[in-house]
DNA sequence: GTGTGTGCAAAGGCTTTGCAATTGC
DNA sequence: GCAATTGCAAAGCCTTTGCACACAC
């Protein structure tokens, strides 16, 4: 997995020990189709990697969260979900009624972040952008 | 309090008591300047009642967002803030290095509301919106 | 060796729930 | 009187922290 190495040398690069953990939960992210939550990671890695603790997990998201190699979203559902930072982003509309995730093209939300900036001097952070909302099945 | 008044009307059409720990819960969100938390509104309301009891606060809360009558917002800070819909609403920039909120105004979103609706058949809800990025201040 | 990282268990913060007692209609 | 509502205490959920051990360099 090419992304894994790259996040692997980025920790070295940056002083940061590649320990097995580490890679473990990098590969979990990375290879999640979507947003994935600390919790499922860690059912993830445990799987293979018996003695996987979950606040290596949270530690080790936080590391890399910090590091900007992934990015924290609150879907709203009172946890928190990682994404990889290398697989593109994109938006999220969230149905309060069924709770499907529909995901959303970036650059929908660009004329918006720059009004925005424009007008308050506010730079929004486009990584993290969740909208709330009643999806198509259930407004009908 | 002309808003309370209402409020505690449309509790009784509706079947549910007007009782005092109820209205006294809606005064305080009604009379919070800004988004308001449970915790804030349980220690403003102790103030004058001293049996009243976080539980209820939470409950109560839960009955008005039903009801329609406030708004819950998530402001990336790990608890949710309340917001009387009888005041108008507007959206949130939160500063994810300072914790600033700034309001913004409610048409700002409208277009990208309609964009979304018109591409994904999916109603946001305007009354929930927060976006996080970094401020004026701490973009220097 | 020395500092970095891990595992474990415990605590923390916010919110919810079970249940008996109380209240309002 | 009866259902709705409250207070209290306990639990629940997600996340963080303290500390001793283990590991890498």
């Amino acid at each position: 997995m090419k992304q894994s190495r790259d996040m692997s040398s980025r920790l070295s690069e940056l002083g940061y020990r590649p320990t097995p953990q580490r890679l473990m939960v990098v590969q979990a992210v990375e290879g999640a189709d979507s947003h994935i939550s600390a919790e499922e990671i860690y059912l993830q890695v445990r799987a293979r990697y018996p003695h996987m603790n979950i606040s290596t997990v949270y530690r080790t998201l936080e590391l890399l969260s910090e590091l900007g190699l992934v990015t924290e979203t609150d879907m709203g559902d009172g946890r928190v979900r990682y994404h990889s930072m290398g697989k593109g982003h994109h938006h999220h509309l969230v149905c309060q009624k069924c709770g499907a995730i529909i995901d959303v093209e970036e650059s929908i939300l660009n004329p918006l972040g720059a009004e925005i900036q424009q007008k308050y001097n506010f730079k929004v952070n486009m990584k993290h952008v969740a909208l709330f909302g009643l999806c198509s099945k259930c407004r009908e």
